[in-house]
DNA sequence: TTTAGTGCAAAGGCTTTGCACACCG
DNA sequence: CGGTGTGCAAAGCCTTTGCACTAAA
């Protein structure tokens, strides 16, 4: 667990290159993002919301949805749409990896899989596209669901 | 173009599995869904039901959402969500494959490229999870659009 | 005739927006 | 102080649901 910036920096610098003023609100979303990203974590605006109220009830909905937003944009999160068509949210400005899932209770964890660079470059001749990106996502059932 | 088993039967077959009656809403339905995958195109719910409309401008939009929750569970529909929060669909009842589509133009083609077996098998039991499915989708720009 | 399937409109979630106010710098 | 960022509530989407009615078998 070294790491040359540590996850709370990288937090606060997507911040601040998004907004001018530290404020209340943002801090406390500073906060808990923190935690999620340690415990890698996967969140919906909700989770989010209902968390920090704890703290401060006053605090409103769309302040949070307004930061996600900026937050998403800049890449620091990474936003995840579940089958049942909710929108689950992560912490993830660091390397390239993908998401296993488990169809159970929904715990994520990173994984270092991903496609053959060769295969890439096969498909955007074939199809004469320009890859620019791409999204995966593993499904599956972790140890303890399935010993349920 | 010479399928043992076209896709205009892929459909009724499908249709006639989830539903005893074959009624009006789903011959025009079915009609479109035969379009859509002889184009390869995606579409939304809306999409759907205005290109329904013009045959029958009383046809519910609840009778197309109705179909097509029942079409995707059959697997003879595939959902795909994009970027900005929107949902599209694809008829895609055989083979196993995934989509490159255009950022641009969002034209959709297929592409027979995925994750090598023994990768999946590896990330498997690294994480200890039963690996049950994945999803995965190719984004770049095609030649048309690179070109303007 | 029976009842699956439909159409309509209302209700439900989630998300965005408008606007006056608060508070950071 | 000045203007960014906030809170609140209203409005907007997309989607689902309840219910009386239509029409397929």
């Amino acid at each position: 667990m070294t790491e040359a910036h540590p996850i709370e920096e990288q937090i606060r610098a997507a911040f601040d290159e998004v907004s001018q003023r530290r404020t209340r609100p943002r801090r406390l979303i500073e906060q808990r993002l923190v935690e999620f990203a340690e415990n890698e974590t996967n969140f919906t605006v909700d989770d989010l919301w209902q968390d920090i109220r704890k703290d401060d009830p006053h605090l409103g909905r769309a302040t949070v949805y307004r930061s996600i937003e900026k937050l998403v944009n800049k890449g620091l999160l990474n936003r995840v749409d579940f089958a049942d068509g909710t929108h689950h949210y992560r912490v993830c400005g660091h390397s390239h990896h993908h998401h296993l899932t488990c169809n159970q209770c929904h715990r994520v964890v990173e994984v270092d899989i991903c496609l053959p660079k060769e295969q890439l470059a096969k498909i955007g001749n074939q199809t004469d596209f320009t890859i620019e990106g791409h999204s995966l996502s593993l499904f599956g059932r972790c140890s303890e669901c399935r010993t349920e």
